[in-house]
DNA sequence: CTGAAAGCGCTAACAG
DNA sequence: CTGTTAGCGCTTTCAG
């Protein structure tokens, strides 16, 4: 029935396949049949003997791994993802990498996922719903090993509950709803903004304002949280003003050109972040108000920048590498452990002493 | 000839199946079969239909896209990618994503990239060549359409040429050796080194002082080359030194501590990048030396930083975005048009005036 | 315009 | 310890 000629049916599969292979930009990939055929043994057992599974002769093992060397072989990573269901690809979805945060915590989450034999894909959604849900297709159609993600809000609910249903591990980095069904990691945002609370305090500070993003944006809510939490404690005289604004250098720098001139008794000023708390620098300087000596400063997150503005930004330390470590970690554990109970980490913060704040002036 | 019961062995077959699928963490993802099925259309249909090939009835090609959307199909990459050869995914290897420079090239490359539909992996290499050869393996078995590569030189000859025979494109972010046979985009470094002599030169400075990076760095040796190209026209009494060290704030600090307090008549200096700019400046602070005023100072990249730096740093603009778009237009360009020989491209650079140099007092 | 069938390159039972 | 074999899910001739 048809199954006859099997000789030059195969003959011409091969030809074909050569044609194909040629015009592929002449790339002469070694296949894992040729290192079989080239060290005498099945492709099965060459197969095992370069995925390292136990179970083969030493030698025979030798043989094939010198073969695959001698003739640069690489495994297809396609062909193997298809029949293992992993891909050794984790999805990183972060807002903007420009921003010197995201920048961070994308180095340390690549160096975890190198150090584990997994790429990282680069996906800036600018927070954008339409751009963040491509991503997240396009990952799933690459069976990604876990996807990370600085926040799942842009999504709408039922596009939030398919990616849970699917399986794909996620890590997210803002703070998590109750009972979400993804994990998280995060820094002590709250313990953060209680800590800038307590330092300034301390300095003799008891008027502040306090510089927020817009409404409800995760962390930076966490912050403000803690920051009045310290400031509210029972017996306090402080008193302390939420503004908000973008959190970004802009942001600050506008609120804090209104602020500024006429700051009614303020004497200190609690940035949710390094960027807001530059424009707040470049804002002091162009209106003549002298940080600390006139107004004290302090930022949040600790980016490089903050050592050598001027002056050097006393802020609060987020361990910002770590939080993309941390992450894949995370992911690679779902993965592996079967883990089924979304797991929350947060990480400790501590403030950086610099040169932005200073004692109140009696 | 054993093709007899093939009732009970495709029953068979599907139960494993059907188990397999079970474990995969309840991922129940809809395969081409399944919404073939639904339509009632064979596999190769839906597959036409969906990869919006000619040739299927408009009626039932609806009628699958209604279908694929109900039951969310995503199609599986890899299984494509096996058969089309094609990943959609391209390799972008730096030396680091915390340099803000790489960052705006990664978001120009992560966007070009998204518009075509592609994925950008994200590779640190430190230009170390170990890491750099796992990152090219890694990618050449993930079938990567393309490699953007700041630079090949941490790789040895052989490897180099075997990337160059692996048919896969690259195009490195820095100047290319004469019948190298890659594709590179750069700005025009030169030019830039000769607009900062010029700009300076016109300030009335005569002694100028050059940062540059440690020996041969592809880009900032032609940076210093324009620069000096200038001063040593004919008729130039203008005279000037180069320095030596990591292209870094560290460097461009430490450089500056030791030139700073004891000038010698210099009274510009060019960083050969902003980051090396930002170093002396906080040298400068740290020395009482001031900045315009005592000496003036001209950077080379133009990042956002410069802008609010104290005071704002005048600096050669590149074009940092659209370096990495360019980038991935040229690897998609030569994809798909079977393009052979490399493409070189130069982008334009201008300075950007601000207040880091003056008029040199009289 | 649509169906049947042959693989892409590799892994993973299952026998031997 | 090693060989056979059945696919992973999709694209792509080749027939009809």
């Amino acid at each position: 029935m048809g199954t006859r000629h099997i000789d030059s049916d195969s003959a011409d599969v091969n030809n074909r396949k050569r044609l194909q292979n040629e015009s592929k930009a002449g790339s002469s990939v070694a296949k894992l049949r040729d290192i079989a055929a080239s060290a005498g043994v099945t492709i099965a057992t060459a197969s095992r003997s370069l995925s390292g599974a136990y179970g083969v002769n030493a030698a025979t093992r030798e043989r094939v791994l010198e073969v695959a060397a001698r003739l640069h072989y690489r495994p297809n990573r396609f062909a193997r993802g298809l029949v293992t269901g992993r891909s050794q690809i984790i999805g990183l979805i972060i807002s903007d990498i420009r921003n010197p945060f995201f920048a961070d915590v994308a180095r340390g989450a690549e160096d975890a996922a190198f150090a584990a034999g997994s790429d990282v894909v680069l996906c800036n959604s600018d927070l954008n719903s339409e751009r963040q849900k491509r991503y997240i297709h396009s990952l799933m159609e690459k069976n990604v090993d876990g996807i990370i993600m600085n926040s799942i809000t842009a999504l709408d609910r039922p596009e939030q509950n398919r990616l849970a249903e699917s399986g794909v591990p996620v890590v997210l980095l803002n703070s998590h709803e109750r009972n979400s069904p993804f994990s998280t990691v995060l820094a002590d945002n709250v313990r953060g903004g209680w800590l800038a609370a307590e330092y300034l305090s301390n300095l003799g500070h008891r008027r502040f304002a306090h510089l927020s993003g817009p409404g409800r944006h995760g962390n930076l809510s966490m912050r403000a949280k803690g920051f009045l939490q310290y400031l509210r404690k029972p017996g306090s005289d402080a008193s302390a003003s939420v503004l908000h604004g973008g959190h970004t250098f802009e942001g600050g720098y506008e609120v804090a050109r209104k602020l500024l001139p006429d700051r009614n008794e303020i004497t200190a000023i609690f940035a949710a972040n390094d960027a807001m708390a530059f424009g707040v620098l470049k804002a002091a300087i162009e209106l003549g108000v002298r940080i600390p000596e006139d107004v004290s400063l302090v930022g949040f997150d600790d980016v490089e920048l903050a050592s050598i503005a001027h002056p050097p930004l006393t802020t609060i330390h987020q361990a910002k590498y770590e939080l993309g470590q941390a992450a894949v970690d995370m992911l690679l554990a779902a993965r592996s452990g079967k883990q089924t109970a979304p797991e929350h980490r947060v990480l400790g913060v501590h403030l950086v002493e610099r040169k932005s704040a200073a004692k109140v002036r009696s």
